[in-house]
DNA sequence: AACTAGGTTCCGGAATATGGAACTATCTCC
DNA sequence: GGAGATAGTTCCATATTCCGGAACCTAGTT
């Protein structure tokens, strides 16, 4: 009835992975039931199956994390590619709506820089509790002293690109790391929590480029008022962007796309339009690796 | 016969998932109902409910690569929290065998440093034929100009640890970065490829410091035949470690176990035992996160 | 146009998953 | 310390759900 796919209980048993794996906390068996709206049995049964496979993980209070074979994933160092696989469609139409050049950046660098910092921040921010998990020995002193690291500015790296199809637009970008403050990628990540701030003095790229820490503060409360971030020639004379910040289920930001012409071609009239159509983009990206779409940023559990 | 636990369909269905996480090359369906044994009927439902809950994904060619939830778990930031929470128990043990201080590190800094350093790297090397799976508009620049990124070297950093049972031991080192050419945790991840070799000139932290490239090379040579590193009073006066490497499924190192002591007692004569329990316990972690145990790495595909 | 490869849909049959109830283990409160 | 509540697993008869062979479809090849 449910399922007309003959697959039930699959469609059953990723609706108790996805929860899993969705929720930052770790859920409750109890929880995963109710959400779930199934039997006792049936949820056990299940979720022993997942248990097996190391799809899920249970701690001593019997609570459920994301399986080994997750956290495996996420450390083989593909899930880099994998973004950009996922993200290249969204990218791609973004390109034929505005015909300009479209970039899928994040955050790199930084002596505890880019993924690897907020990866490790997470940690140590969470180790008290994950370490519970641990059930045996000493790991309570683990998730002291976390905060002292730091030297060298985070960047943003462009990390997929779609071309412009004018003969004048961007050149190809992938791999280029620029700096946060003066680009508009660097904005969104800042204004979104994907990046830590960078330290005075801000390099002047141009005569626009943004040099305070005073000026850089309020340019990014007005980016997340609007929800989009632009340079207008701070990065490079004669080069304008907006950029709009994609979100995987988390409060951070963890990649931005941007949308880059020259300044001749995107003009102050069309850049609200044009950064609509970036941030409806990265909206939707955002829902496909199941965050929160937008800036519509609120619900705290799923309901049945 | 096969699945005593009443949950034949998701054992199949986690098996495909497995089969598809696992490689690092994306897999096609006729692959998938071979390897694992199945009518084709049966794989194509399984697989079509697994896509349906993004479990899997689908090229434009037809093959499999791990789905969203996957990405979107590894971008969300709780992978490294989870690291520790699944490594914990195997620290504890070591820590029980040795009683000594225990640690986890990753690769962190860099300009292009750690985890995102080499997650970028991997996306930009991979990202010519992930490009493909968008289907549509310009992704064929994408892969260019991809080593021009590096200034500051990498460090290691410790994001967990079980504490010596003697009195006089390590203070917690959680959150703290250390140079990788004077340290166990940082030879071994640059043995095993899961760090990039630091630039001279080296730091000299102690008269037994490494302080010369050729001498690291030579260092990391042994490191790699014996399967272990050790650091004798490199880092600090007094301080001798041991580590081994962790792997998650691929050829490079994407952590390092180490027990560290007084010199005292850490002595010449206890070292090769010490770096076994270690090695073995490192091993022991591989595998749980998919990896080949130790240094046999070899195999190709799985078996039926 | 016929053939092959790769994959999906259909359908009857039966193996398999289901969920209520019984059971065990752990707390909590009196 | 015993009764009761809470959390989760095992059991079992039932029929629902999944299985797999065969037909079918779509592209590419000869």
């Amino acid at each position: 009835m449910s399922s007309p796919n003959g697959t039930q209980a699959i469609d059953r048993a990723a609706m108790l992975l996805a929860q899993v794996v969705h929720g930052s906390e770790p859920v409750s068996f109890t929880e995963l039931t109710a959400a779930c709206g199934l039997a006792k049995s049936t949820t056990s049964r299940l979720l022993m199956a997942l248990e097996r496979h190391q799809l899920v993980r249970r701690d001593s209070d019997g609570r459920f994390w994301p399986g080994e074979l997750f956290v495996r994933y996420a450390w083989r160092g593909t899930a880099g590619a994998h973004l950009v696989a996922v993200a290249q469609p969204f990218l791609d139409q973004l390109g034929e709506q505005t015909s300009e050049t479209i970039n899928l950046g994040v955050a790199t660098g930084g002596a505890d820089g880019g993924r690897a910092g907020r990866d490790r921040a997470a940690g140590l921010a969470n180790a008290g509790v994950t370490a519970r998990a641990g059930g045996g020995g000493a790991g309570s002193d683990v998730g002291a002293s976390a905060a002292s690291i730091s030297a060298g500015d985070m960047m943003v790296t462009q990390i997929a690109q779609v071309n412009s199809r004018y003969m004048i637009g961007g050149t190809n970008w992938v791999g280029l790391a620029v700096p946060l403050h003066c680009s508009a990628l660097g904005k969104v990540l800042l204004a979104f929590g994907g990046a830590a701030m960078p330290s005075e003095p801000f390099e002047a790229r141009t005569p626009h480029t943004i040099t305070t820490r005073a000026a850089l503060s309020a340019e990014l409360g007005a980016v997340r008022d609007r929800g989009y971030a632009v340079t207008d020639e701070e990065l490079e004379p004669g080069l304008v962007a907006v950029a709009a910040p994609v979100f995987a289920g988390g409060l951070t930001a963890i990649a931005a796309i941007s949308v880059s012409a020259p300044a001749s071609r995107l003009t102050a009239d069309l850049i609200p339009v044009t950064a609509a159509r970036c941030v409806a983009v990265a909206s939707a990206l955002s829902a496909t690796l199941g965050g929160p779409s937008g800036l519509d940023r609120s619900r705290g559990t799923t309901a049945a």
